[in-house]
DNA sequence: CATCTCAACTGAACCGGTTTAGTAGTACAC
DNA sequence: GTGTACTACTAAACCGGTTCAGTTGAGATG
């Protein structure tokens, strides 16, 4: 066999056996003096805990893995098309909140990227099958998502964000999405819009699927109509597209409730390309708060949600559920806040125009 | 023991024993048969091999890990302010790209989020010393980066983006950053702009850096100075500050080139709050290519790079490396592209210009 | 015909922990 | 003084693979 960088020789761990040798016991008493089980004295204990110390001990995830039959890690499939996987701001804040509640249990997070479309199944099963995680997380949950079923024949404990409508046995951690898209249909209400639109994320997801319909309560609440809705995909392309299909008609929005910030932006774009003023004859919001839509021009409402702070809950309540602490409830977190900057004013001609 | 979701019982995974009992040959026999080593017959292996797939084994990678001493994993650590995350485009491509590499080999990637600056090496260490990952990917790499040596002490095989300037083991995998540099830089130069500031990134890292060097020898290039430089951190308010900080001057720049698309669009909205048109007073150049700077008003020019393709390339010259079959090379990638857009125009006052 | 060789296979050791069953020794009750 | 109960421990099995050291039987060789 071949030498190569990889077989530099790594100085053979210290493993249990040699902690039982050099503090004159058995492997068992080691691991019952490691694990604080009873069985040992608590002058042996002592005696066990300094040896394995001096010896630098690091018990072997794998070894340990093994007999407890646990990977010791939770599993993450992102299922993105990988030119918008940049474009979200919500993953890496996620998956850094994901972190801050595994790295207390001495977890990791094992990611699939999944970019085909039937590779997301693919990658749940083979994380689980393989035995590389003992619990996932579900996000960008669909319209009677297949996955809910999946997980339940793979036997795998999980956690969803925001409860699925398709009967799930799982916990979830809810942010009222409503809420947020209500308060921004409100503030432009304030302003005197009457024609709000709304474009709309894909509506396979449930948080397409919800912002829309609170878009919708809101209006009705208002007095208003929802007839101006036009569907996209949450991609800046069809951010633009949406946009062109509402600025078309006769009875074109006074302001546009966006999904979220990427089609906002990009729709703010598009209507000042076509000599609009934003705010003055078109006001626009987004939704999630990305760092970037404060330099925009204008700079963008928006909604700011704390996707770190949704990381780190939903890991705890799976970590919890694995623990068998967990009480069996959905969490719910904090709504979205409402950000007003700039691209939102007046409705056209409203008295408290300018 | 409290009953709960997670212990549902999982149907206990058929092993090894189970296959070659139903097979009428020993459990030696079914792991050379399925790793297609020698020492059983082809009639045996086909035989072995139905079963196998007949009972649905799938091997356990604990069991395999555990006897090959293996963790089929590797591990990228994400060292950045958890604000900072979501906005920078580069991780999520780069990851999605680490995975399509990953995939092929049924290896998986590991990934630990460190937010507190000393966390960093700690992730490393218990990442290597626990045996989760068989090697690591290195981003980030920094100035007589600490990290290079801590990797060589835990003798884990790595590789780095961009080859270090601490003297490195480890095959580095690298753009040519300079180059795009030196392309926005010429392209502005060709525009008869004469005062070309750099607004950097953190000194600390190398492509911080090396983006600097190759803005300033491009200048020396043209023969112009190359004292309007100002330092900052990647982050949108480093970049409001450090744009301030040109501004101020008397002999304020007609350009700026951004070290990356953040500070550039910070950096952008805020010349435009004071009064200055872009691109009429001030050209903007940016770093990344981050889908949102096509919707900025203006859109912003800016250098186009890969992250997926870098990801893709790293993860496969750290599996080459750890199968052994890898060279010990460096593997240079394309240059950074440059992408015009409508941030950058004539100098004031150049003939070209309006 | 005895021997040598090799392919094909088996049994057992091994990786590094956990856990179970069993044993020695001490304390206490009756 | 014997039985009981308990503590403190050990030896060995076990998790599910890989791999090494034999063993067997068939065909080739002298």
């Amino acid at each position: 066999m071949q030498l190569n960088p990889s077989e530099r020789e790594r100085p053979m761990a210290v493993t249990i056996s040699d902690v039982a040798h050099a503090a004159g016991v058995s492997k068992g008493a080691v691991s019952y003096a490691l694990n604080g089980q009873p069985g040992v004295s608590q002058d042996t204990r002592d005696r066990i805990l300094k040896v394995a110390k001096d010896l630098g001990w690091k018990p072997s995830l794998r070894a340990k893995g093994l007999s407890s039959a646990k990977a010791y890690a939770l599993g993450l499939v992102v299922a993105r098309d990988p030119s918008l996987l940049g474009t979200d701001p919500f993953f890496p804040a996620f998956i850094a909140g994901i972190e801050t509640a595994l790295a207390e249990h001495d977890y990791t997070l094992v990611l699939s990227v999944a970019t085909a479309p039937g590779a997301e199944e693919r990658c749940y099963r083979k994380l689980v099958e393989n035995g590389r995680v003992d619990g996932v997380i579900l996000t960008d949950v669909r319209h009677n998502d297949s996955r809910i079923g999946l997980l339940n024949e793979l036997k795998v404990p999980a956690v969803t964000l925001n409860r699925p409508d398709a009967n799930s046995p799982f916990p979830a951690v809810s942010v009222d999405e409503s809420a947020g898209i209500v308060a921004a249909v409100e503030h432009l209400v304030a302003l005197g819009h009457t024609r709000i639109a709304h474009v709309g994320g894909g509506q396979e997801y449930i948080h397409g699927r919800s912002r829309r319909k609170a878009w919708a309560d809101a209006l009705a609440a208002a007095g208003l109509a929802s007839d101006l809705f036009a569907a996209a995909d949450f991609t800046a392309a069809g951010g633009v597209a949406a946009t062109a299909e509402l600025l078309r008609r006769t009875d074109r929005p006074t302001a546009i409730v966006y999904a979220n910030d990427l089609m906002a932006t990009a729709g703010q774009s598009y209507a000042q390309s076509l000599g609009l003023s934003v705010p003055g004859d078109l006001s626009i919001t987004g939704y999630d708060n990305a760092e970037f839509t404060q330099y925009l021009n204008p700079p963008l409402t928006t909604l700011a949600t704390d996707p770190m702070l949704w990381g780190r809950v939903a890991a705890q309540v799976l970590l919890n559920q694995l623990a068998g602490t967990h009480g069996g409830g959905d969490t719910a977190l904090p709504a979205p806040r409402l950000v007003v900057r700039a691209s939102t004013g007046p409705a056209p001609g409203h008295p408290t125009a300018a």
